[in-house]
DNA sequence: CGGGCGGCCTGGAGGC
DNA sequence: TGCCTCCAGGCCGCCC
């Protein structure tokens, strides 16, 4: 479900109601999750401890604890965060449940169950096998036209599948990916590898403008996503191709067309993008 | 090796 | 009402 800035819209929403809280106490409702949750290092790890803060890489959550560990979320397709007082009955969703010391729980609530929940020593977490291949943030001085131009060389992946790629950039899926190559008037389908470092240049700021005005609106709420408080995004309201097939093209009026590629949908209109 | 596809899950939408 | 197919924000293993 989330990209980046549905991550990011979460993580901001939770800050003011976690940082400085105490974890009392791990309930694992459901521990087959994408990974299989280890609920014993769960409790060892988290029980007790206070949430200093939370950081985003990529799409996962990092909860920095006063231990030194940190609790990693991801929340795959489907996945939420939500506060909730503790007297309110768990959803059949409700998978995780961290109870916190002002009676109310952090609960992780994911219908098709392709979430992530695990812990790491804030020193592993680089090179934790999760984290250690993953590309550039998109708002990084390091996601540059010319980082872009030497990871493409020679590649004949289509450029939306790599934008897509996380160990080239990460953060962003196919909502944002399809909207950035609009932005940017740059076909889904050209080759990364024939891109020259202008055409890069729009691209690189057509992403980081798609995300950050995503980001201003709390992000898409496609169908189901809702940031901590639950509440929805606006950004699904300013989506100029994505699951628009055959309605008229915000720039020309030309139909909106849909294409899969590797699998996924692409959206994009052909006489804008080139 | 780079790139594509199927699979992991559940549920909503739409056709018949 | 039901049953079927298709589709969905991510990611990885496997295959060619």
């Amino acid at each position: 479900m989330p990209e980046l800035p549905e991550v990011e819209t979460i993580r901001r929403s939770l800050l003011p109601h976690l940082r400085g809280r105490v974890i009392t106490q791990v309930t694992v409702r459901q521990p087959a999750l994408r990974e299989r949750v280890d609920a014993v290092a769960l409790r060892r790890c988290l029980t007790g401890q206070r949430i200093v803060d939370i950081h985003r890489r990529a799409k996962y959550l990092l909860f920095h604890l006063a231990s030194q560990h940190a609790l990693v979320i991801h929340l795959g397709m489907t996945g939420r965060l939500l506060i909730e007082p503790a007297s309110r009955p768990a959803n059949q969703h409700d998978h995780l449940l961290f109870h916190l010391d002002d009676g109310r729980q952090l609960r992780f609530h994911d219908v098709r169950r392709f979430g992530m929940c695990f812990v790491v020593a804030n020193g592993s977490l680089a090179g934790h096998p999760r984290f250690r291949h993953l590309g550039v943030e998109p708002f990084d001085a390091a996601s540059s036209p010319d980082y872009f131009v030497r990871r493409a060389r020679g590649g004949r992946k289509p450029v939306k599948n790599f934008l897509m790629d996380g160990t080239v950039v990460v953060g962003v899926g196919n909502i944002y990916a399809n909207e950035a190559l609009f932005v940017a008037g740059v076909n889904p389908k050209t080759a990364a590898g024939r891109i020259r470092r202008a055409r890069w240049g729009r691209i690189c700021a057509a992403l980081r403008n798609v995300l950050e005005d995503a980001i201003d609106k709390g992000g898409t709420s496609f169908s189901n996503y809702v940031d901590g408080e639950g509440r929805k995004g606006y950004f699904a309201l300013e989506l100029r191709v994505y699951g628009r097939a055959g309605e008229p093209c915000k720039g020309c009026g030309n139909q909106v067309r849909r294409i899969i590629q590797a699998g996924r949908s692409t959206f994009y209109c052909t006489r804008c993008q080139h």
